[in-house]
DNA sequence: CGTTGTGAAATGATTCACAGCT
DNA sequence: AGCTGTGAATCATTTCACAACG
C-alpha cells in the first residue's frame, strides 16, 4: 500500500465512514454495504465505493463490507489508531469549551497542555487541566509529544501563536479564530469558522425557499 | 439581477471576500485588486474575478474593486445587509461559549433565544440570556421572528430538536452535533464538526511531511 | 500601463454501467 | 441474486490567456 492519491472530498469523506460504521456496530450489524453507508451519509453508493476503493479491496463481493475489517482499516488510514496528544491554546469561551469534551478522548484526541497569556486565568485549573503561560509552550510540546494544536484566541492573536506552535514541533493546527492562517508547507491547518458558517446559512436562506444554490444538503 | 447559479465553492469564498475587504478598509485601503484579494486569501486572481463576475460587474479596469463600494454589494448578496434572530438549542458547554460570543451581534446576528431541556438550567440566566423550556419554542421562534437555529445538544437528540425547530418556521440551522441531519429541501443545514476537523488533521498528519495529499493549504 | 470580465482549455470529482466474484 | 471495483462518460470547478477598458 503505497501512497495513493487522495481528492480532498474523499478525505472529509472518510471520517464519516467510520463514524457511520461505528454506529451500525453498535446496532449489532456485522457487515454494511455501500448503498447502505451511501443512504445513511447522503452519497450515491458509486461515491462509497470509489473512496473506499482507493486504498486497497477491503469489500467482498455479494457481501458487502466486514464492519470490523472495515473499521480497521479506515483507523489506520486516518491514523487514529493510534493516540494523538493536542494542546489547546486559549482558555477562553471556546478554549474552556473545549477542555470537558469528553468525546475527544474517546476518539484518541488527549488534551495534555493548555496555555493562555492572561495572567488572571494562567494558574487555575479549569475541567482538569492547569492553565499554563505560554512560556511553557516550547518546552511542554517538546516533552509532551504533542503534534496537535487547537487554537482558541483572538483572531489578532492567532498567527503568532501558530507561530510560536510550529516553532515548538506541532505539525496539525486546528484553528478556531477567523482568520486565515499562514504555515509552511509541511504543517496541516484545518479550520472551524462558525461566523463563516451562519453567513453561508444567511445566504442560503435568503436565496429565498426556492433557493437556486444546489440542493443538496449544505452539510 | 436575476438568480445566478451560484457554485458551492464561490458561495463560500464570498465571506472569505467581504472579511478581508473589511481588513483592508479598516487599514484605510480605498481600492483593492483580485490580485490583493487573491494573495490575503490563497486564491488565484482569476478565481477571486470569476467569483466576483457572478453577480455583476463590480469592477473598474485599471484600478480594481472600489472596497465600500464592493463590501456593499457583497453584503447584500451574502444576506448580511440585514440582521438576523437566532435561537440556541442546548446551554451545554457549546451553548454557553457561543451565547457571550460579541461578534455574532457586530456580523448581524443577534441571538435572541436559549432553550434547553434540563430543569436544572432552565430559568437560569447565562451571558445575559434567560434559558428557556423546549416548550416555549414554538412560540417564541414565531413571536420573535426566528429563522436561524443554532443546535448545540448531543447528538442523539439533534435531529428531534431539528424537527422541532423547522416546524416553528426556522429556515436555516447550524448544527454542531456530530451527525448529519434530515431536513427538507427549504431548510438549509450548515454543520459544524470540529471532531471532524481533527481527524482531518491527523489524517493529514500521518500522512506525513511529505504528504500525497495536495500541497495547498488546509484551509 | 494595470486590471477587469470572459470564452476556451485543463483539471478534478462524481456518476454510470457493467464485468466479475461469491 | 447481490454486491464490489473500475473504466468511460458526465458534470463541475479552476486556470489560462487575452481583448477591451480607463
Amino acid at each position: 500500500m503505497p501512497k495513493p492519491r487522495v481528492p480532498r472530498p474523499t478525505a472529509k469523506r472518510l471520517s464519516l465512514y467510520l463514524r457511520e460504521l461505528e454506529a451500525q456496530q453498535d446496532r449489532g450489524q456485522p457487515t454494511s454495504s455501500s448503498k447502505q453507508l451511501g443512504t445513511a451519509l447522503g452519497l450515491t453508493d458509486a461515491q462509497v465505493r470509489k473512496d473506499l476503493a482507493i486504498f486497497g479491496q477491503f469489500g467482498h463481493p455479494g457481501i458487502g463490507y466486514k464492519i470490523p475489517e472495515l473499521i480497521a482499516q479506515l483507523r489506520k488510514i486516518l491514523g487514529t489508531d493510534r493516540s494523538w496528544n493536542a494542546a489547546i491554546v486559549g482558555a477562553g469561551n471556546i478554549g474552556r469549551a473545549l477542555m470537558p469534551y469528553a468525546r475527544f478522548r474517546r476518539k484518541g484526541f488527549e488534551i495534555v497542555a493548555v496555555f493562555d497569556s492572561d495572567p488572571a486565568v494562567i494558574g487555575s485549573v479549569i475541567a482538569g487541566h492547569k492553565v499554563r503561560p505560554m512560556s511553557d509552550l516550547p518546552q511542554l510540546v517538546r516533552e509532551r509529544n504533542i503534534l496537535i494544536g487547537i487554537i482558541a484566541v483572538p483572531a489578532a492573536a492567532a498567527q503568532q501563536v501558530a507561530d510560536a506552535l510550529i516553532k515548538a514541533g506541532v505539525k496539525g493546527i486546528l484553528n478556531f479564530a477567523p482568520i486565515r492562517l499562514e504555515v509552511d508547507h509541511h504543517v496541516s491547518v484545518d479550520s472551524v469558522d462558525f461566523l463563516l458558517s451562519l453567513e453561508q446559512l444567511a445566504f442560503q436562506v435568503s436565496l429565498g425557499l426556492a433557493g437556486s444554490l444546489d440542493e443538496r444538503d449544505g452539510e
